[in-house]
DNA sequence: TGCGGAACTTACCATTGGCAAGATAACATC
DNA sequence: GATGTTATCTTGCCAATGGTAAGTTCCGCA
């Protein structure tokens, strides 16, 4: 009937791309399996192979998450600011994924790749803030630039801080540089 | 049949409490009104003349979380770590609250009872904060125990802490008082 | 006492996630 | 190149879900 070869290919990918649409329109609890499958102009039962289920699909979504976060602290090296900068940045940069990593009611908790992932990133935040800052400080950083990025995805925040919320908590981080 | 009356006479707190308790155990995504309707003790279509759909419900109780923190903020006074404290307190003592009154996407978001309960929350947390601090250090202190209490529920923060978070955040807190 | 209307139930519908069985094609081995 | 093996993908099915419509119960008020 179509043209559509029977093997996609690049299922994964493409059912993780379409997963990140999905939720981005409607968040996490809306996302429908099918739904998905229908953006990604696959059967719904694709999946099942590549992610086991649902849970399994929202699982690796939160582990890419974690990995990019990883990359995106990482790469400006080892300065609270613009580390906590980064952090807010990639948040709001992935609400889809940012959303799905820190709800564990959404995954299957002992998978391999998001405890590796998940690892990744803790250590990344772990040297680039404790480099410039005791462990309070640390503990206050991540909260700031976390507590932040949840209020501003949730539309929380006084409008005004919208145009670029990653320059928005520069100056509320750098309270932090003083306390050290 | 059941000695059960036709009429319950309170399926609206009896709702909100089963559904209160079904979010604890499995988070707001996997909430099933038909499992709410089981733990109530009322078929699934009672809810209809309270709450309209599922979203009506969850709007019903983000209002009544945010009601019950700007009580818990108003109750401390003008302090600004204290009022930090009572808002982790809240967080944590209210876990199925706290999470759906952040998802906006689970929300009908014209509702009025939500608005006003949200506008209560936030006038008494500008009251607490607003007299200790000034706007930058206000929204630091914003910031630290909404995400402090997100990374606390969502189980990212290390061990150790668990035993009051409460307390736990009132250092990280004492940070921004020397900001000023 | 009777009657209007809200509260609640039952019955039904389309949609969902998951599973089983079958179809397709990529790949390895000869 | 032919053949067998295996992973990928589809179709068809199931129980469960949220929502609506129609019917039942009963509260409140005249």
């Amino acid at each position: 009937m179509t043209d559509r070869p029977y093997h996609h290919g690049n299922v994964r990918r493409a059912a993780l791309t379409a997963a990140i649409e999905a939720i981005e329109q409607g968040g996490p609890a809306a996302l429908s399996l099918r739904d998905v499958a229908r953006r990604a102009g696959v059967s719904h039962a694709a999946f099942t192979p590549h992610f086991g289920s649902k849970a399994g699909l929202l699982t690796a979504l939160a582990a890419e998450g974690f990995d990019l976060l990883a990359d995106a602290v990482t790469a400006v090296g080892d300065d609270l600011v613009e580390a906590g900068v980064a952090y807010v940045r990639f948040a709001v940069g992935h609400p889809a994924h940012f959303e799905v990593m820190f709800q564990p009611s959404l995954h299957n908790a002992d998978d391999a790749q998001l405890l590796a992932a998940q690892d990744r990133a803790g250590q990344a935040l772990t040297t680039a803030l404790s480099a410039s800052a005791g462990e309070t400080t640390e503990l206050a950083a991540w909260s700031i630039v976390h507590g932040f990025a949840n209020l501003w995805l949730s539309g929380a925040l006084p409008t005004g801080l919208d145009d670029d919320p990653g320059s928005a908590v520069r100056p509320v981080l750098r309270l932090l540089s003083f306390t050290q």
